[in-house]
DNA sequence: GGCAACTAGATTGTGCACAATCAAATTATG
DNA sequence: CATAATTTGATTGTGCACAATCTAGTTGCC
């Protein structure tokens, strides 16, 4: 079967739904997060620094923005106010003076207790389920993969 | 049928995968946009206010915003930097005062053409296929109504 | 050892997102 | 008409994203 052909100007008007279907998800996610966690005194990137040491405990600085593809000119300032904060301790490391290893502090790990009910609440504010929410989360890993290696 | 429970751990790490995708996607988005738009001298942002304005015509910064749920804060100097670069002209309006309408110059409508190209390469980039694009913006467009109703 | 290549972070500068606040104009209401 | 409430943008301040550049430390190779 032949694809219909898609005029470039049809695509243009397709476009701005799809790009701003993104952007707008990004943001109303953010919005609702940053309700969430207001009260655990974290913003949106920075709890996903602390999800990562929550999970896989003290690491590099590099890890970590490996992890979440963010490079040092986003994190730098986002750990010196983590740590400004009490939350994560920054040390630089002994073998590898270049390296600067990231710890949680009593306080950090003891804030995971006050961040579990989050994802729940999110959750249910996104009004998918959790088949549906496996489904966007498939695509969208799919789409960054293929994305990153343009 | 009893939905198994699933613990507050277990659901932190998938807000951990499913926030982080989020995240992620939309700044591997981002990314391909910003080098497809670095020629026609467009950041994402001013390409979506360009968008609107391309298919709708000239109109208040209110009905932009409210198209793209930006606010003033953003807008406005967003505008002042595409108005700077030449690409609309900003009017105050004779009837209602405290109204501005963005028209788009000729140099502005001109960069359409230039722009027609940009969604075609970005669907590719996705490698997904028309229909899982639909499902995927159909996903995106009902968790943000959900979210922006919370 | 000595020098080049590389790596980890930090810094700087630009632009976006958003909250809070303000000014000016308009509209509603008594 | 006069005052209050609302609406539209602008401004300010904080934080994130990212490119470009820099420093300091490490590694490879002769």
């Amino acid at each position: 079967m032949t694809p219909l052909p898609v005029p470039d100007a049809e695509l243009l008007r397709l476009d701005h739904q799809v790009c701003f279907s993104l952007h707008a998800a990004s943001r109303a996610f953010g919005g609702v997060y940053r309700d969430a966690l207001k009260e655990l005194g974290l913003t949106y990137p920075q709890y996903l620094v602390m999800l990562v040491l929550w999970e896989h405990g003290p690491q590099p600085v590099k890890a970590i923005g490996e992890q979440l593809r963010l490079d040092s000119g986003t994190l730098s300032p986002l750990l010196k106010r983590l740590e400004a904060a009490g939350r994560v301790h920054r040390e630089r490391s002994a073998e590898d003076e270049r390296s600067v290893t990231v710890h949680l502090t009593k306080a950090g790990a003891d804030l995971r207790e006050r961040a579990l009910p989050v994802p729940r609440k999110i959750m249910a504010a996104t009004g998918l389920s959790i088949e549906e929410i496996r489904t966007l989360r498939g695509l969208l890993r799919r789409a960054t993969d293929s994305l990153d290696n343009v």
